[in-house]
DNA sequence: CCTTGTGAAGTAATTCACAGCC
DNA sequence: GGCTGTGAATTACTTCACAAGG
């Protein structure tokens, strides 16, 4: 599934590695020079063999008695993740979710800049959404042509997702971040990761506690 | 993990049955009596074995040869996840992506009402947000007292999302979804949820080809 | 026939526990 | 002494393959 030239890492492995990412780049902004595993997994809220085991894959940068150095780490880690660089995304939809995610911080120093927000909407057409400007889409192929963009943001209702997937696919997005709650049908060669807000919530449902109080309660008379 | 009363469900299933419940939605709402595992997997994504597997865990609904009843096995799965009724939940957060969330179609038919946002800012207080007023933090309280809030969603900086949380935690909560790319600090009877943009950016950017062209593709002259 | 439900087999992920190195 | 790196053991999950029921 990874690509060619990189040892192959185990898929709940890579599914952690971001999250050590995020850590380590809030070690690093402390001036802490190293970290250890013990200590990682703490801040990551998981376990320290499987941080070092996670680490392991992509080869041992560890010192014994010592940790890890944050600052080698990290960009072991960024590489690893191919986050050593930019990716330019464009976001599909410029509804409250679109817009919440056009302006939003936190994806800059962690590898994505957003380049484009479209919607087919006129009426949203020339609307100014922090430094962009929301565009028709229409504009998609050029814009991701111009960009080179690799990477595409799902943000519209169900009923329109599939269609702006395929439009996507089209013009030759290979990864699709999708929002609506919907099964997107793509080529092999585009993968999809999807994040229903309602699943979330659902599997917190599941844990919580049946009997749970719930709804309006009335102060009695 | 789970509450006592219902045999165990592997928590891969658990994660799984949501995406059952949307399918299944979709399927009674097209007038579909029954539903094949293999049907039912085609619409989820998964493949037809895991489906049969995991609605086994929570009694055998199923009929050889026909399929499972859409509707009863609506019913039950909504009751294995909780969802057989309205969870309120309260935002903490106003900004962007509170908005966003505050407005989102989509949680009602799954169990979900938002009944409150709530915010620090005094320039976001009282402000109308769909149905809803913003209400300051030191409401909360009140809030969740009131409606019976269970769940709790943090949409606040990444500064404040720990505040937050001991807010939540303070007056009763026991779910947190977690929108802020921080690992929130919480006892052990409360459950987080982590939903982090740029992780779920990452682990696509890790299997997109590292050659892939990026960046502005100039006309040259 | 068709489709479920499930043991058994196979695969992946986690955790243990300790040797080896600083 | 402290901490990494890793085989071995364990646990969890997935998939196969088929008997049994409608």
């Amino acid at each position: 599934m990874a690509p060619s030239g990189r040892a192959s890492i185990p898929e709940a492995t890579v599914a952690r590695l971001p999250l050590y990412h995020r850590c380590l780049l809030d070690l690093r902004d402390e001036g802490r020079p190293t970290v250890s595993s013990e200590q990682l997994a703490d801040l990551a809220g998981v376990n320290a063999a499987k941080v070092r085991k996670d680490l392991s894959h992509f080869g041992s940068y560890g010192t014994r008695g010592v940790g890890y150095d944050v600052a080698h780490l990290l960009v072991e880690i960024a590489s690893a993740l191919n986050v050593d660089r930019d990716w330019p995304c464009v976001i599909v939809g410029a509804g409250n979710l679109g817009s919440a995610l056009a302006t939003f911080a936190g994806f800059t120093n962690r590898g994505f800049t957003v380049v484009g927000v479209l919607d087919v909407d006129p009426a949203k057409v020339g609307r100014p959404l922090g430094s962009l400007t929301v565009r028709h889409q229409d504009d998609l192929a050029e814009l991701v042509a111009r960009e080179g963009v690799a990477i595409g943001i799902v943000a519209v209702p169900p009923v329109a997702a599939q269609e702006a997937a395929d439009r996507l696919v089209e013009v030759g997005i290979t990864s699709i971040l999708n929002f609506a709650p919907t099964v997107l049908d793509v080529p092999d060669h585009v993968q999809v990761r999807d994040v229903d807000l309602a699943v979330e919530l659902q599997i917190l449902a599941f844990h919580e506690d049946p009997s749970r109080r719930v709804g309006p309660t009335r102060t009695a008379g």
